[in-house]
DNA sequence: ATTTGACTTGATCAATCATTCAACTTTTGC
DNA sequence: GCAAAAGTTGAATGATTGATCAAGTCAAAT
């Protein structure tokens, strides 16, 4: 069920809703684009919605090794492994010319009513993210003050990305995106210091 | 050139960007939504994309009246102001069912390559957005560390909202809103402490 | 060797898309 | 009061959309 042509659809796919939109890709461009025919697609999927699917499982599935495998290649401190994440993200934006970002951030704010499945495989990609941020700062132990909610900045450090990004690419500038990222290195580096001063007194 | 059938198109557009997003309305939804015909939107504008640049036009001189004196009536402190100003958005989250967010946000992520125009007006609505909100961190004043680049905290801010209504909407959960916000009220708490401890030493 | 079922081909479909236009009505300027 | 301009009406256009399907190919199983 996983033939060379189901993947050729659906890596094609994910190209092309990651760079023109889930709407601006019509069934003729990934036709075009993979060399496939009409009827090997359909007899794949029953229609454009589950190729969506496909590239979000993708994802899903994918994120260890298609993403934090990458970002965290020879970064051992967790603090640190949070904004090499944060760097691949502003390497696709200056490799792309402003055109990458984030691909399920960008599907999550284009399609206004998912069908449910959908919503619930943008959930699942965004918690997974957030999940292995979380895993970072626990893994940051004392750096951080106690009762920290660990859960509560993992949710926003996402947040942080998904912001500068798109600020960066409406402005076409990658100095937005920057000073975004400082501001939150600034945040960390706060905690960082109250967790000091508690351990001093 | 402001007649009531512009007016009317332009509003209805407004809505259906805002709702369903600029390639999902047809220009039949707007015309049977405005009990217009299709003459008279084409008496008034090129094309569809000119439609878009009037409904950014009209959020670009509108958001003194329509944003900011709405969600600034009565309250006074500059900092209140900034999450008053934030939790207008969530107001809006919950009462549309997270039908709504951010009316630029959605735009500037779902057009991937617009034309330039658009791209500069997207970008013009956000530096408004943030200058307003720069001018409450100027009024701010020493609650402030002296040397607190406000620009870039203006950018932030923008920033955590749209982060956070990103997020909330894909959890259809306001609680995931509320953390986000939770975190940088802390950050700026964090930098009004600091602000304090310079004043002390 | 033949049958079976998975897969491919590509012409074709109805629906919807943004847009056009000629005829018509109303408003404005003189 | 009349001519020009502004605005309205709604049928029609060609292009594109997602989707269908009958005919064909191919590999594996019996």
């Amino acid at each position: 069920m996983n033939s060379a042509t189901r993947q050729k659809i659906v890596m094609t796919a994910l190209e092309l809703f990651y760079v023109k939109g889930y709407n601006s890709t019509s069934i003729a461009d990934i036709l075009s684009r993979s060399q496939v025919h009409s009827g090997s697609l359909y007899h794949f999927f029953p229609g454009k919605q589950d190729v969506l699917v496909a590239v979000l499982e993708f994802y899903r599935d994918g994120i260890r090794e298609n993403l934090l495998d990458l970002a965290w290649m020879g970064v051992d401190d967790p603090i640190d492994r949070i904004f090499a994440l944060l760097n691949g993200y502003r390497t696709g934006l200056l490799e792309s010319d402003f055109a990458w970002g984030c691909p399920i951030g960008n599907l999550a704010l284009e399609l206004s009513e998912p069908d449910p499945n959908i919503r619930k495989l943008l959930d699942v990609n965004f918690k997974n993210w957030i999940a292995a941020v979380e895993g970072c700062l626990h893994d940051a132990g004392a750096r951080l003050p106690e009762g920290t909610d660990r859960h509560a900045l993992a949710e926003f450090i996402l947040t942080t990305m998904e912001g500068a990004i798109m600020q960066a690419r409406t402005a076409q500038d990658i100095a937005v995106f920057d000073r975004n990222i400082a501001v939150l290195r600034e945040h960390v580096a706060l905690l960082e210091n109250a967790a000091r001063q508690i351990w001093i007194n």
